[in-house]
DNA sequence: TTATAATATTCCATTTTTGGAATATTGTCA
DNA sequence: TGACAATATTCCAAAAATGGAATATTATAA
Protein backbone atom coordinates (compact mmCIF):
# COMPACT_ATOMS: atom_id res chain seq x y z
CA UNK A 1 0.00 0.00 0.00
CA UNK A 2 2.74 2.25 0.47
CA UNK A 3 3.10 4.30 -2.84
CA UNK A 4 6.01 6.85 -2.42
CA UNK A 5 5.84 10.39 -4.38
CA UNK A 6 7.29 9.11 -7.45
CA UNK A 7 4.39 6.66 -7.96
CA UNK A 8 2.01 9.58 -6.92
CA UNK A 9 3.40 12.27 -9.41
CA UNK A 10 3.34 9.45 -12.06
CA UNK A 11 0.11 8.48 -11.71
CA UNK A 12 -0.84 12.20 -12.08
CA UNK A 13 1.43 12.21 -15.21
CA UNK A 14 -0.38 9.02 -16.26
CA UNK A 15 -3.88 10.91 -16.50
CA UNK A 16 -2.13 13.67 -18.63
CA UNK A 17 -0.92 11.32 -20.91
CA UNK A 18 -3.53 11.34 -23.56
CA UNK A 19 -4.72 13.81 -25.95
CA UNK A 20 -8.33 14.16 -25.08
CA UNK A 21 -8.08 14.50 -21.53
CA UNK A 22 -5.31 17.28 -22.30
CA UNK A 23 -8.01 18.89 -25.03
CA UNK A 24 -10.17 18.57 -22.07
CA UNK A 25 -8.06 20.28 -19.56
CA UNK A 26 -7.43 22.86 -22.20
CA UNK A 27 -10.90 23.73 -22.47
CA UNK A 28 -11.39 23.74 -19.10
CA UNK A 29 -8.50 26.30 -18.06
CA UNK A 30 -11.59 28.61 -19.53
CA UNK A 31 -13.80 28.04 -16.34
CA UNK A 32 -16.19 25.48 -14.80
CA UNK A 33 -18.17 23.35 -17.91
CA UNK A 34 -20.72 21.12 -17.50
CA UNK A 35 -20.05 18.10 -19.55
CA UNK A 36 -22.69 18.70 -22.37
CA UNK A 37 -20.80 21.67 -22.68
CA UNK A 38 -17.77 19.95 -23.43
CA UNK A 39 -19.03 17.23 -25.17
CA UNK A 40 -20.27 19.81 -27.70
CA UNK A 41 -17.25 21.79 -28.03
CA UNK A 42 -14.59 18.82 -28.26
CA UNK A 43 -15.70 15.81 -31.11
CA UNK A 44 -16.07 12.94 -28.99
CA UNK A 45 -18.67 10.55 -28.23
CA UNK A 46 -20.39 11.24 -24.51
CA UNK A 47 -18.75 8.24 -23.04
CA UNK A 48 -15.47 8.90 -23.71
CA UNK A 49 -15.88 12.44 -22.73
CA UNK A 50 -17.35 10.90 -19.64
CA UNK A 51 -14.77 7.98 -18.49
CA UNK A 52 -11.77 10.78 -19.91
CA UNK A 53 -13.35 13.26 -16.64
CA UNK A 54 -13.55 10.48 -14.39
CA UNK A 55 -10.01 9.37 -14.99
CA UNK A 56 -8.99 13.32 -14.70
CA UNK A 57 -10.69 13.81 -11.39
CA UNK A 58 -9.86 10.17 -10.14
CA UNK A 59 -6.25 11.88 -10.51
CA UNK A 60 -6.98 14.59 -8.67
CA UNK A 61 -6.78 17.27 -11.78
CA UNK A 62 -10.09 18.18 -11.45
CA UNK A 63 -13.56 18.31 -9.12
CA UNK A 64 -16.96 18.22 -10.13
CA UNK A 65 -19.87 19.87 -9.16
CA UNK A 66 -23.76 18.74 -9.27
CA UNK A 67 -26.50 21.17 -10.21
CA UNK A 68 -29.38 19.25 -11.34
CA UNK A 69 -29.09 17.42 -13.88
CA UNK A 70 -25.79 19.11 -14.73
CA UNK A 71 -22.21 18.03 -13.44
CA UNK A 72 -19.98 20.83 -13.89
CA UNK A 73 -16.36 20.32 -13.82
CA UNK A 74 -13.56 22.48 -13.14
CA UNK A 75 -9.72 22.43 -12.52
CA UNK A 76 -8.08 21.76 -9.33
CA UNK A 77 -4.66 22.16 -9.83
CA UNK A 78 -3.39 25.33 -10.83
CA UNK A 79 0.48 25.11 -12.14
CA UNK A 80 -0.49 23.25 -15.09
CA UNK A 81 -0.66 26.48 -17.42
CA UNK A 82 2.78 27.42 -16.87
CA UNK A 83 4.01 23.98 -17.53
CA UNK A 84 2.08 23.88 -20.84
CA UNK A 85 3.27 27.39 -21.37
CA UNK A 86 6.99 25.82 -21.38
CA UNK A 87 6.15 23.32 -23.22
CA UNK A 88 4.99 25.25 -25.98
CA UNK A 89 7.81 27.45 -26.58
CA UNK A 90 10.08 24.23 -26.79
CA UNK A 91 7.50 22.90 -29.34
CA UNK A 92 8.19 26.46 -30.97
CA UNK A 93 12.35 25.52 -31.05
CA UNK A 94 11.81 22.72 -32.40
CA UNK A 95 9.87 23.88 -35.22
CA UNK A 96 13.24 26.00 -36.09
CA UNK B 1 1.15 11.68 -39.60
CA UNK B 2 -0.25 15.20 -38.51
CA UNK B 3 0.39 14.76 -34.72
CA UNK B 4 -0.71 17.58 -33.87
CA UNK B 5 -0.06 19.80 -30.51
CA UNK B 6 -2.06 17.48 -28.04
CA UNK B 7 -0.64 14.22 -29.24
CA UNK B 8 2.97 15.61 -28.63
CA UNK B 9 2.18 16.71 -25.28
CA UNK B 10 0.61 13.16 -24.16
CA UNK B 11 3.25 11.76 -25.10
CA UNK B 12 5.86 14.09 -22.99
CA UNK B 13 3.51 12.87 -19.94
CA UNK B 14 3.61 9.37 -20.99
CA UNK B 15 7.58 9.51 -20.78
CA UNK B 16 6.79 11.01 -17.24
CA UNK B 17 4.37 8.57 -16.54
CA UNK B 18 6.54 6.07 -14.69
CA UNK B 19 7.84 6.18 -11.00
CA UNK B 20 11.95 4.90 -12.18
CA UNK B 21 11.43 7.46 -15.40
CA UNK B 22 10.65 9.83 -12.27
CA UNK B 23 13.23 9.37 -10.00
CA UNK B 24 16.13 8.98 -12.78
CA UNK B 25 14.81 12.84 -13.22
CA UNK B 26 15.42 13.91 -10.28
CA UNK B 27 18.24 12.11 -9.96
CA UNK B 28 19.41 14.11 -13.03
CA UNK B 29 17.56 17.76 -11.56
CA UNK B 30 21.41 17.45 -9.79
CA UNK B 31 23.41 17.55 -12.85
CA UNK B 32 24.83 15.32 -15.77
CA UNK B 33 25.42 11.77 -14.69
CA UNK B 34 26.53 8.89 -16.45
CA UNK B 35 24.55 5.54 -16.77
CA UNK B 36 27.12 3.69 -14.68
CA UNK B 37 26.11 6.57 -11.51
CA UNK B 38 22.17 6.45 -12.10
CA UNK B 39 22.48 2.38 -12.20
CA UNK B 40 24.36 2.69 -8.75
CA UNK B 41 22.08 4.94 -6.75
CA UNK B 42 18.93 4.00 -8.31
CA UNK B 43 18.17 0.45 -7.37
CA UNK B 44 17.78 -1.11 -10.84
CA UNK B 45 19.00 -3.24 -13.20
CA UNK B 46 20.98 -1.76 -15.83
CA UNK B 47 19.06 -2.88 -18.68
CA UNK B 48 16.14 -1.13 -17.04
CA UNK B 49 17.84 1.81 -16.29
CA UNK B 50 19.17 1.93 -19.87
CA UNK B 51 15.72 1.51 -21.48
CA UNK B 52 14.05 4.30 -19.33
CA UNK B 53 16.93 6.49 -20.58
CA UNK B 54 16.10 5.96 -24.44
CA UNK B 55 12.26 6.44 -23.61
CA UNK B 56 13.36 9.73 -21.66
CA UNK B 57 15.08 10.69 -24.53
CA UNK B 58 13.31 10.06 -27.56
CA UNK B 59 10.60 12.34 -25.82
CA UNK B 60 13.14 15.12 -25.55
CA UNK B 61 13.22 15.42 -21.97
CA UNK B 62 17.10 14.37 -21.73
CA UNK B 63 19.92 14.30 -24.07
CA UNK B 64 23.18 12.07 -23.68
CA UNK B 65 26.97 12.91 -24.14
CA UNK B 66 29.65 9.45 -25.11
CA UNK B 67 32.95 10.23 -23.81
CA UNK B 68 35.04 7.11 -24.09
CA UNK B 69 33.10 4.24 -22.69
CA UNK B 70 30.39 6.03 -21.01
CA UNK B 71 27.74 8.24 -21.94
CA UNK B 72 26.04 11.00 -20.18
CA UNK B 73 22.73 12.34 -19.75
CA UNK B 74 21.35 15.30 -18.81
CA UNK B 75 18.30 17.28 -18.66
CA UNK B 76 17.01 18.94 -21.43
CA UNK B 77 13.67 20.46 -20.24
CA UNK B 78 14.17 23.46 -17.30
CA UNK B 79 10.21 23.72 -16.57
CA UNK B 80 10.05 20.71 -14.54
CA UNK B 81 11.51 21.71 -11.23
CA UNK B 82 8.30 24.55 -10.90
CA UNK B 83 5.49 21.62 -11.47
CA UNK B 84 7.35 19.36 -9.60
CA UNK B 85 7.19 21.58 -6.63
CA UNK B 86 3.89 22.73 -7.64
CA UNK B 87 2.53 18.99 -7.43
CA UNK B 88 4.71 18.44 -3.97
CA UNK B 89 2.80 21.24 -2.57
CA UNK B 90 -0.31 19.43 -3.42
CA UNK B 91 0.40 16.51 -2.01
CA UNK B 92 1.13 18.01 1.46
CA UNK B 93 -2.24 19.63 1.54
CA UNK B 94 -3.59 16.36 0.57
CA UNK B 95 -2.30 15.22 3.58
CA UNK B 96 -3.74 17.44 6.41
C1' DT C 1 -45.98 7.85 -12.96
C1' DT C 2 -43.75 8.45 -17.26
C1' DA C 3 -40.89 10.54 -20.67
C1' DT C 4 -36.76 12.70 -21.40
C1' DA C 5 -32.24 14.95 -21.01
C1' DA C 6 -27.72 14.60 -18.89
C1' DT C 7 -24.33 11.77 -17.37
C1' DA C 8 -22.13 7.35 -15.99
C1' DT C 9 -21.12 2.44 -16.49
C1' DT C 10 -20.18 -1.98 -18.48
C1' DC C 11 -18.41 -5.01 -21.89
C1' DC C 12 -14.94 -6.09 -24.98
C1' DA C 13 -11.32 -6.61 -28.57
C1' DT C 14 -7.15 -4.34 -29.69
C1' DT C 15 -3.07 -1.97 -28.74
C1' DT C 16 0.48 -0.39 -25.64
C1' DT C 17 3.32 -0.60 -21.62
C1' DT C 18 5.93 -3.03 -18.28
C1' DG C 19 9.95 -5.18 -16.40
C1' DG C 20 12.75 -9.48 -16.24
C1' DA C 21 16.18 -12.27 -18.51
C1' DA C 22 19.43 -13.07 -21.80
C1' DT C 23 22.39 -11.22 -25.13
C1' DA C 24 24.61 -7.85 -28.15
C1' DT C 25 27.40 -3.78 -29.05
C1' DT C 26 31.00 -0.52 -28.32
C1' DG C 27 35.24 1.53 -26.62
C1' DT C 28 39.51 0.90 -24.11
C1' DC C 29 43.64 -0.99 -22.64
C1' DA C 30 47.15 -4.46 -21.96
C1' DT D 1 44.29 -9.47 -30.65
C1' DG D 2 41.58 -10.52 -26.53
C1' DA D 3 39.44 -9.43 -22.31
C1' DC D 4 36.68 -6.51 -19.92
C1' DA D 5 33.68 -2.58 -18.54
C1' DA D 6 29.84 0.31 -19.88
C1' DT D 7 25.80 0.58 -22.23
C1' DA D 8 22.12 -0.90 -25.47
C1' DT D 9 19.00 -4.27 -27.56
C1' DT D 10 15.91 -8.09 -28.14
C1' DC D 11 12.53 -11.27 -26.65
C1' DC D 12 8.60 -12.19 -24.12
C1' DA D 13 4.59 -12.86 -21.02
C1' DA D 14 1.76 -10.28 -18.05
C1' DA D 15 -0.66 -6.10 -17.00
C1' DA D 16 -2.80 -1.83 -18.26
C1' DA D 17 -4.83 1.59 -21.46
C1' DT D 18 -7.73 2.60 -25.45
C1' DG D 19 -12.01 3.66 -27.56
C1' DG D 20 -16.40 1.93 -29.64
C1' DA D 21 -20.97 0.23 -28.71
C1' DA D 22 -24.67 -0.67 -25.92
C1' DT D 23 -26.90 0.18 -21.74
C1' DA D 24 -27.75 2.00 -17.06
C1' DT D 25 -28.58 5.68 -13.78
C1' DT D 26 -30.34 9.95 -12.14
C1' DA D 27 -32.93 14.22 -11.82
C1' DT D 28 -36.55 16.87 -13.53
C1' DA D 29 -40.80 18.26 -15.37
C1' DA D 30 -45.22 17.39 -17.31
Amino acid sequence: MKTNLYEKKAQIFKALSNPVRLEIIDFLADGEKCVCEIVENLNYEQPHISKSLIKLKEAGLIKDRKEGLNVYYSLKICCMGEFFNCLNKIFKQENN
